[in-house]
DNA sequence: GACCAGGCACATC
DNA sequence: GATGTGCATGGT
């Protein structure tokens, strides 16, 4: 199973090629993303992330100074406006009063450690957790999404559902633990998942035809 | 108009 | 522990 994994990576790699994500300019754009993008395509996160830039709201110091009524309006673009406001809040208060709102004072903690502490914030669960780590701090921890749950499930990685943990530690356990290639391999999975692997499976052309399907995955 | 998108928290059984 | 529901906009 841990040689399908690497295969499925080098597959993908080789139809794709490097992804160069996250698609974003700073760490602070990065973690904002991650939150955004929460259940939401990401055309429209991104229009909210404009709507920020343009008020100068990238940036921990100046959202300190907002509220959530503020901040709603301007990322209703992304949907669930009123709840994504509240929990891009509690992540500024969590980092205003940890580390001194500074992702940099982060440095010396570990990933268990901040990875438990980003959980604890509400409305920070495992994908958006892990993707700060991963694409905002650089730390080598494996992002699970949904796109990763149906390819693993189609394409014979796994039996049948398994809860995140189990599917992160798959990759993690297949894999060098390494931050560039956790980064890669996660945005193949959603250029594949994307083209191919959405709720309908669409195989035509897929780069993961050969690996076994379940076609009642 | 239905379905989907790079989730999460909370209620209920 | 599993399952259901609210949260919401914009693209296809």
């Amino acid at each position: 199973m841990r040689l399908r994994v690497r295969r499925i990576f080098d597959a993908l790699y080789r139809t794709y090629g490097p992804r160069h994500w996250w698609p974003g300019e700073s760490a602070t754009e990065i973690v904002i993303g991650a939150i955004l993008t929460q259940n939401t395509n990401w055309k429209n996160v991104e229009k909210a992330i404009d709507s920020l830039k343009n008020h100068r709201l990238i940036d921990w110091k100046k959202l300190r100074t907002v509220t959530e009524s503020d901040l709603a309006p301007l990322i209703r673009s992304a949907g669930y406006h009123n709840l994504k406001a509240k929990r891009l809040m509690n992540f500024v208060r969590w980092l205003w009063t940890h580390y001194d709102e500074d992702l940099e004072n982060a440095a010396q903690v570990s990933t268990s450690q901040l990875r438990d502490e980003l959980l604890s914030v509400n409305g920070i669960g495992p994908e958006t957790a892990d993707s700060i780590l991963l694409y905002a701090l650089g730390r080598p921890t494996f992002v699970v999404d949904a796109y990763t749950g149906r390819m693993a499930r189609r394409h014979g990685l796994i039996a049948r559902d398994h809860d995140y943990e189990q599917l992160k530690s798959l990759f993690e356990s297949s894999l060098p633990p390494e931050q560039s290639l956790f980064n890669e391999y996660h945005a193949l999975i959603v250029e594949v998942g994307k083209r191919h692997c959405g709720p309908k499976p669409k195989c035509e052309g897929c780069p993961l035809a050969r690996f076994e399907h379940n076609e009642s995955a």
